[in-house]
DNA sequence: GTCTATATTCGGATAGAC
DNA sequence: GTCTATCCGAATATAGAC
């Protein structure tokens, strides 16, 4: 791995465990064990490094997302799947959690990747009850956007409260909660 | 409004704007025009003040949600009330923010309110759930607090959404999509 | 490409006068 | 109670040597 993976690689860890303003230059140069030169040499500063940064991690969690919501099974299976999927549940989410940093939010290069990732998210997902209703299995009603969007964020949400108990229990709950809602609209019921 | 005050609200601001880690005791001292002596005989620093704004901040969350939880209507009509309710979505919740930052989460004193308002929110759900389905209203299925955790995890799933959009519609696809589902526990269905 | 030196501002206080 | 002075390290770079 080079130089510049090595940095973006460290600046990824970095934005998860401590967000934008909490990551610094030296902890970066520190975790990477790449020097302050080179670091100015690769990237024009911090904002240059967290862009490349959120940019992969976009990218690595669309592959993740994608694994279950276009893996085999119906289509309450394959949500089911993705939400119920293991998850470093007390890391939180490491796009999610950009958008609480204003700083991140005021500068659109950083925004982008995280604005982008969800709207392919909840796009994705109504995709997948659209053609669960086209398939007879789920109940036609309210806008599959409406009901994506839920469930997106109950996954966004549940990172919250999880931390916020410093458990993973009520991420759990809010996902089988979810679940459950979402069985519900299943038409065999 | 006392000294103690001014500094409490100028600090109950900032945290929510810039979270904890973004919010220097200069920045507190400049909202609240207390000087920085003044500010130090009151507090003992920066976490002192911090966990004031904090409880406070749970205390006015808890009230405003107990307007509409325990308002006049049906169970389904006082949680759609709640998730509907109107709120500055942009600006995010001032308790949930707190949940993304390392030095809260670490800091027994910060965490317990945003723990407590959690738990306290979920369980006041759960309660209602409970008096709709002994009332006939709601069905039974799957465990209440369950649902409860669900419902206050698209809240806070739906700020992130907003704040990654820069939009508020994210937020409000969310919640009707929230609506739709509970709507979907009428036993009239 | 990488290193070391230097610069400026901020963060988060403590000390002591008034 | 409030004010001003002072302190020390961290944040975020830029400059120039190697």
């Amino acid at each position: 791995m080079d130089t510049s993976d090595r940095l973006i690689e460290s600046t990824q860890e970095l934005l998860w465990e401590r967000g934008y303003v909490g990551t610094s230059p030296k902890a970066i140069q520190q975790r990477s064990g790449v020097g302050q030169g080179s670091m100015y040499h690769h990237f024009r500063g911090k904002p240059d490094l967290a862009a490349a940064a959120l940019r992969r991690s976009a990218e690595q969690l669309r592959e993740l997302a994608e694994r279950q919501l276009g893996g085999p099974g119906t289509a309450f299976e394959r949500i089911a799947n993705y939400l119920g999927r293991e998850r470093e549940v007390l890391r939180g989410c490491r796009i999610g959690r950009m958008a609480q940093d204003p700083e991140v939010i005021a500068d659109p290069e950083l925004r982008a990747p995280v604005e982008e990732t969800f709207e392919w998210l909840t796009g994705r997902i109504a995709g997948v009850i659209e053609e669960g209703r086209a398939a007879g299995e789920l109940r036609p009603g309210a806008p599959a956007a409406e009901l994506a969007r839920a469930l997106t964020a109950v996954v966004q949400g549940g990172y919250v409260l999880a931390r916020a108990a410093d458990s993973a229990e009520p991420f759990h709950q809010a996902v089988q909660g979810a679940i459950a809602l979402l069985r519900s609209q299943l038409t065999e019921d």
